[in-house]
DNA sequence: AGTTTACCCTGTAAGC
DNA sequence: TGCTTACAGGGTAAAC
């Protein structure tokens, strides 16, 4: 589910009010990708100092070490202030409780594919394992159109798979890959050193603006994506192809097409987006 | 070394 | 109505 802008709609819904909560409880469920790494009541008594994000990562600095929190592919946040009504006890797909002196902080996660894990410092070995080589942050200044082109220029992977990879800019996921391609006008098929320079200007455009425009409306809610508030995304009804298959193009009316790309769903339409000759410009 | 494949897990929807 | 299969927003490790 949580691609860049989820995640960011995520942190920004909870980041506020968590800041500065002392931790009363570390309640895991469920094991999720990889464990906690340390003793849950470890955590007791420690500060949340704030929240960040790095890719899709959400960083909880404490007053000691941080937690990494991803999403995976069904996971989403909740977080109910002390002075709300509380959550509830956990259901079946809840598999951390972060109970705080500010409130509740839980992650709900059916696929687990997700994670919660602790860790010393940034330059701790598993934080670098996990960090160390994600790509440029798409909404940063340092996202710039010539360290793009460098990072196309060094792949032959088909386009849509180097930005599904998150190792030139992160963020960008299935949903969006889509889009930001459909926009620039490339074939997703397109080995992405023969982006030419044009269409790489277009994309890296592209994915800043959708990137953007979507943490704006909330996020994409498809299936039971909210943020930690509850809320639901809205840019899905700005979805040019995505799941469209069969209905036709909003630009030339000829049908959207399905494309199997490493295991994973593209949707382009091959009248607007030609193959790898016409990128050239 | 770069690129592709298999797999982690559960829920839902489509096909028989 | 059931059963089986395919697929879903992500990422890693192992295999080419």
């Amino acid at each position: 589910m949580p691609e860049l802008p989820e995640v960011e709609v995520t942190r920004r819904s909870f980041a506020d009010r968590i800041a500065g909560a002392r931790i009363v409880a570390a309640v895991p469920g469920k094991p999720l990708r990889w464990p906690l790494g340390l003793r849950p009541e470890a955590l007791v008594g420690r500060e949340v100092r704030g929240v960040r994000r790095r890719g899709k990562y959400l960083l909880l600095d404490l007053s000691e070490g941080l937690l990494l929190v991803h999403l995976g592919m069904s996971g989403s946040l909740r977080f109910v202030g002390a002075e709300e009504a509380p959550l509830g006890p956990a259901g079946p797909h809840d598999h951390f409780d972060l109970q705080t002196t500010g409130g509740l902080l839980r992650l709900h996660d059916p696929r687990r594919f997700g994670a919660v894990v602790y860790v010393a410092g940034e330059s701790d070995a598993l934080a670098r394992k996990l960090l160390d080589h994600l790509g440029m942050e798409p909404l940063d200044g340092g996202f710039t159109l010539a360290a793009f082109r460098s990072g196309l220029a060094a792949s032959r992977t088909p386009v849509k798979q180097l930005l599904l990879g998150g190792s030139v800019v992160v963020g960008v996921g299935n949903i969006y890959a889509s889009e930001v391609l459909f926009l620039s006008r490339i074939h997703p098929a397109t080995p992405a050193r023969e982006v030419g320079p044009r269409k790489a200007k277009a994309l890296h455009e592209a994915i800043r603006a959708v990137l953007a425009r979507a943490v704006e409306l909330g996020g994409t809610t498809l299936r039971d994506f909210s943020s930690a508030n509850g809320m639901a995304g809205h840019f899905q009804l700005q979805a040019k192809v995505y799941g469209r298959d069969g209905l036709p193009c909003s630009h030339c009316g000829s049908p959207i097409r399905l494309l199997r790309q490493g295991q994973r769903s593209t949707y382009y339409c091959a009248r607007c987006q030609k193959e790898s000759r016409h990128n050239q410009t």
